[in-house]
DNA sequence: AGGTACTGTGGGAGCGCTCCCATCAGTGAT
DNA sequence: ATCACTGATGGGAGCGCTCCCACAGTACCT
């Protein structure tokens, strides 16, 4: 972590041209070792790298990305409130994934809130800007007029999820339809015979693939599906309440639950508890998320796990792929740019 | 949100000459209008204002970087992994107050992690390419070689707390001092007669500064400080219960105990449990932070409150500064640029 | 009338790099 | 010996801005 040699006489940091006249070489010389090039022969690489080392030389990043026109950057956006960032373990395990795969690469990750609407006007000027090479969108609404602005602004971008089934931005998403077939599955196969769904806001289209799959979970099961078992929430815990209640009035004699989020299975909780139905011996629970809640609850929450970390790291890898490869675009398809990865049930004691 | 205008005919972004030109006057004086340069008549800064508009112009920041040598961004420095990030209500805080303050300017916040060596590693280069115009160094230990580095590249920096009674750097630090003071105060009027103290790591400066404090609460009160009173611990939950075992053996007829954190606190608090001592009945405790463990514990945690939010902005005020102020240094002096914001006991039901 | 002092403005120089073209030496084919 | 062709290299041009000097114009003194 020492600064090494000695400052040039100019006083400031060395420059390209100095270590060229130290090694004896042209500046464009210098500049292919310093960015890899294969066309420089052994000899001049090691004259070159003994004067950037003697020298304690840096690039200047400005400069190159004035030359260059890229800015060696991405930008991690996140449209909610800081105070959502921290408390959902979704953002800290995103962030890990991003930042362990973009650590072997010499990118710079920027985190960006854009909650309010003034942090809103802040990020398109400075997407405008162009002051990252990249963008990766995470939780994004239906309606957001974020994506456009990107495509508008010609600027690559990932987003995580998809905002439809005809999602035109690359995108990294988990198998929502996957995950809620396999809770249903589940619940099936521990000879749970009235399985009801407590589902997710609805404009948000990874909810949709939840009912679908439980849907067809039932299905596969051979049972007939009755939409009165299906109530929507909205991802709060009093959105799960609120559904759990308007459930139980339906169906008494309900023995089971698949609820789009754990947040919203906690609701549930509550409202069985207080109905006096045990968990699971009266009615079975699965939460979605996998999160720290479901963890800790009692007694623990079998849950799906979609693989966030995983979706961070494939999400820098589309979005590497997307600036380098601006070419005229539609070289390429869409399918190879829109990943589903595969959720995972985590059988717990509530089912 | 919209992107103004046509494009220009070169067909890229627009650039300042191009302004000029439609605005009819010159290129310095259109840089002057969108630096806020007093020095241009009404009349052409809103020719210049209607052109920029029409245009769609938006400076670019490699070239600005390059010419005037800064990069208007700053980091905000955590030499810990992530993982503590997100677990301690501390860096929430602070980088509520910092993203804050900061939005108040054209500065851009960088969030930076050096927990492992790999991630140092990258932060020097980073510091070395001199990337940020200045740091935001929090959580810093005695013996870090980070600042050095810094004064060593000279880039501004602030740091949170103080490394010892000589911090050279710039620093915002809360009246740890005063803190534990009036923690002791607070027990000593509630009758309490013998009170310990379970101290941070000794290698921490703050934690230093509350012992100072306790004893001095004690004195104040007329009381005889036994140094057998004070247990070290080491911030951790693991460590509280060590201190607090230690501690009842050598004063099984203690009713007051002050702890250096929260968490040493709920480590304190199940080791009293235990020996069959009801809080505060028995035994009265206080913690230090008020974090969330505090207002959460059963019963809540009587605690002292720093500032967080505000030492955030204030470190921001002092970097800004120290920015702007650049000249052959030393022309103020270390006195205005050592804050001390007040700790506050907040007091609850465990006292 | 000339001198002095300011304000507002234009534009040259230069920041440190990348890109690309020209050049050169070496190699094998004619 | 001549002619491509190759790989390695040097260096000009230019990225878009800021800084600063020069200069015109106006105002106010002597």
């Amino acid at each position: 972590m020492a600064v090494h040699g000695a400052r040039s006489r100019s006083g400031g940091r060395p420059t390209l041209e100095e270590v060229a006249a130290r090694a004896g070489v042209g500046r464009g010389t210098v500049s292919r070792v310093i960015n890899g090039s294969p066309r420089v022969s052994d000899a001049t690489r090691a004259a070159v790298e003994a004067a950037v080392a003697e020298l304690g030389y840096v690039p200047n990043t400005a400069a190159r990305a004035l030359a260059a026109n890229r800015t060696d950057a991405i930008a991690l956006v996140v449209p909610e409130p800081e105070t959502r960032f921290f408390a959902e373990p979704y953002f800290s395990d995103m962030l890990r994934g991003v930042g362990a795969e973009l650590s072997e690469t010499e990118m710079q990750l920027l985190l960006i809130f854009a909650g309010s609407d003034r942090e809103r006007q802040r990020l398109a000027q400075y997407l405008a800007a162009h002051r990252v090479d990249g963008v990766l969108l995470v939780s994004v609404h239906a309606d957001d007029p974020l994506p456009d602005l990107l495509s508008q602004l010609e600027i690559p971008a990932v987003i995580s999820g998809r905002r439809s089934a005809e999602e035109t931005l690359p995108s990294v998403d988990s198998d929502n339809y996957g995950g809620g077939r396999a809770a249903v599955e589940h619940l099936v196969s521990r000879g749970r015979s009235r399985i009801g769904h407590l589902a997710g806001r609805m404009d948000v289209y990874g909810a949709q693939r939840r009912v679908d799959g439980y849907r067809q979970g039932l299905r596969d099961a051979g049972r007939e599906v009755d939409d009165r078992l299906i109530v929507p929430g909205d991802f709060t815990e009093e959105g799960g309440r609120r559904a759990m209640t308007l459930l139980l009035e339906r169906f008494p004699d309900l023995d089971a639950v698949f609820a789009g989020s754990d947040v919203m299975a906690a609701g549930a909780r509550q409202v069985l508890r207080e109905s006096g139905r045990r968990i699971p011996d009266d009615v079975a629970l699965i939460g979605y998320d996998d999160s720290a809640i479901a963890r800790h609850m009692d007694p623990p929450l079998t849950s799906v796990r979609q693989p966030i970390e995983e979706m961070g790291r494939a999400m820098i890898d589309l979005l590497l792929g997307e600036i380098a490869d601006r070419r005229p675009a539609a070289s390429r398809g869409l399918e190879k740019r829109q990943l589903v990865l595969p959720a995972e049930l985590v059988v717990r004691a509530s089912s």
